[in-house]
DNA sequence: GTTGGCACTCGATGGGGTAGAGTGCTAATA
DNA sequence: TATTAGCACTCTACCCCATCGAGTGCCAAC
């Protein structure tokens, strides 16, 4: 017990080993093996030691008496934070990916095209959520009467995106009513962001009601209709799900069928993929880390990504906690930055 | 061997049990459980000799020598065009199609709401197709000046369904120019279908550009570039596909891998969907009859659904070969009927 | 045509034995 | 004091084999 409770520099070296020969092979991995993988020469006997301070450290454990060692997800994570030799991005797939990941007319092509790439290379599951409305610029609203009190509304933002929506007004307009409103509302509001809009909108509502004439409040109220956010029309792109099937950790047909409820389900996946919104950079989820019982085996490797600037949606990779997480962190970190660039507006 | 070749009452009633025994308990059926099941006082030894002539004309099968029998496909076939008693609807399933099945400001929504029941009720999974653009009525159609040659056009079918398009034109148009276009379209075309239109347009490009002024030619330019089928926008919505997972048939991972596979990739499920658009009523496909090796252990039960009495989709459940045929197939009908009924303009 | 009897086949189950991998501990070694 | 060799031990994976039970096919009797 010489080394109690003490990283040195030894057991790390030992531990980045056995991390990477587990990732690579899978199968729990004994003192045997490592002697012979590292450079330091020591014999099995010490290995052993070294391995049972990992083990009561809670770095490593073994699936039973007689099978080697398999990291813990404190392991991964140290790993992962401290130990991880990052591979520089395979030129391939550079290529592939600056061929692909283009500007297009459509928002969600870009995405999917994205969420594509991201599984077809990394043979696991890639997801991107779409860009969070609130965050993208207002450029055009537009209003078509459809009947009675219903009244289509369409919003352009970004230059790119078209959304529409059918508002129940609570009283009737015309064609040319409708037409001065959304002129107003345009030359007021366009560029500035959805939310701000609502905000402006909220605030006009409310304390300028006398010094606009009937037309504009009317204009004002309809927009505040339109932008409600009501039911959360948060959503991703998932892809090569089915890659997780090929998986021997999740072979279980319990565990699998959870974890695929959950990618149907959404919620809880948007929820995890909204925490790394605010994060920078790469975040990196191990097994239970993500705190969804359905992704106990799996971790999750994400990426911000950014229109403008500002960061609006998040891609990343879905696979079991042993994975090539040397190639997996640089390959989503670059997605990011590139999808960003295929989505900006070019101005 | 009497009865060779000749299927008699007594064969078929036999036949009818299996099924019914087979579809509940999923174990093969043995000559002496048959003989117990049926009101007909025969022997096992006597029906041995029944099932032997059944499996001579390829309805039923032993998996191995000393197990009970399992229909073949042919058996299912037979078994569901000849013998099937279906059941009545269970009178709580129907309360909550009526409650849940109606109509909604976005036509998704009710797509998404029959997906969704058919895949809870049967507890396999449910799957609806959008409806066809094509065969849905233009009501209104507008264009939106982007940037340049860039043209957002937006059309309104049906007095529910909004789509949009990004087109990009050979020449600058000013607004007034496209409110031009859009007014000559709608004055024209409204009411059609996509696909008459579409064919209206060509037809006008085509003889009868000497007899149009320019204006009217551009708007009939634009409305070709706009009705443009492309890349076919045909979907579907799948529910409950994590169902399937509980099936025994369905528990080999290579072939669950496969069959999400095609739900993913879309294209097959698609066509074979499609093949369900012309047929009247509900229609059937036993495992390898689909024609999809990723369908092989599965069976579908389709219906197409209309507006305006005009067929426009298909809704179906899709779960093993050994469902439970007479509660589904009455079911997919009636929801077909009332999704119907729920995407019908309410005139 | 139907039935009882019977030998036979085959899958499922569970026990027992073995081989191999890997461990922890101890005592010897540098 | 840290490292190492040696060794007894443990546990899994695998195979073999015996047994059991379900169900069949066939034959002779009714």
């Amino acid at each position: 017990m010489s080394n109690n409770q003490v990283l040195n520099e030894r057991s790390l070296q030992l531990l980045k080993a056995l991390v990477e020969r587990y990732i690579q092979d899978g199968q729990p991995v004994g003192s045997r093996a490592l002697s012979k993988d590292t450079e330091l020469k020591l014999s099995p006997a010490t290995i052993r030691n070294v391995m049972a301070d990992l083990e009561d450290m809670g770095l490593i454990r073994s699936p039973h008496t007689s099978a080697g060692r398999v990291p813990t997800v404190s392991g991964y994570r140290l790993f992962i934070d401290s130990l991880l030799t990052v591979k520089p991005l395979d030129s391939e797939e550079l290529k592939l990916l600056r061929k692909n990941l283009i500007a297009k007319d459509n928002v969600n092509d870009v995405i999917g095209v994205a969420s594509r790439i991201l599984s077809d290379v990394t043979r696991m599951a890639g997801v991107v959520t779409l860009p969070k409305r609130e965050l993208v610029s207002l450029r055009h609203i537009e209003f078509l009467p459809l009947s009675n009190t219903r009244v289509l509304v369409i919003f352009v933002t970004n230059e790119q995106e078209v959304h529409n929506k059918i508002l129940h007004t609570s009283k009737q307009f015309t064609p040319a009513q409708l037409q001065q409103a959304a002129n107003y509302l345009n030359s007021v509001y366009s560029g500035l962001s959805l939310a701000a809009v609502r905000k402006a909108v909220l605030k006009e509502l409310k304390d300028a009601q006398e010094r606009m004439n009937r037309e504009m409040l009317d204009a004002v109220e309809m927009a505040k209709l339109a932008l409600d956010p009501e039911k959360s029309d948060e959503d991703y792109v998932l892809s090569g799900e089915t890659n997780l099937m090929g998986f021997s950790e999740l072979s279980d047909m319990d565990r699998l069928k959870e974890l695929f409820d959950a990618f149907s389900q959404k919620r809880g996946v948007i929820h995890l993929l909204d925490q790394c919104l605010n994060a920078e950079g790469v975040q990196i989820f191990i097994g239970e880390e993500s705190g969804y019982h359905a992704f106990e085996q799996c971790s999750l490797v994400t990426a911000p990504y950014s229109i403008n600037e500002q960061v609006v949606g998040v891609l990343g990779v879905i696979g079991p906690t042993r994975m090539a997480y040397e190639k997996v962190i640089p390959f989503v970190d670059i997605t990011a930055k590139l999808l960003g660039a295929a989505l900006n507006p070019k101005t």
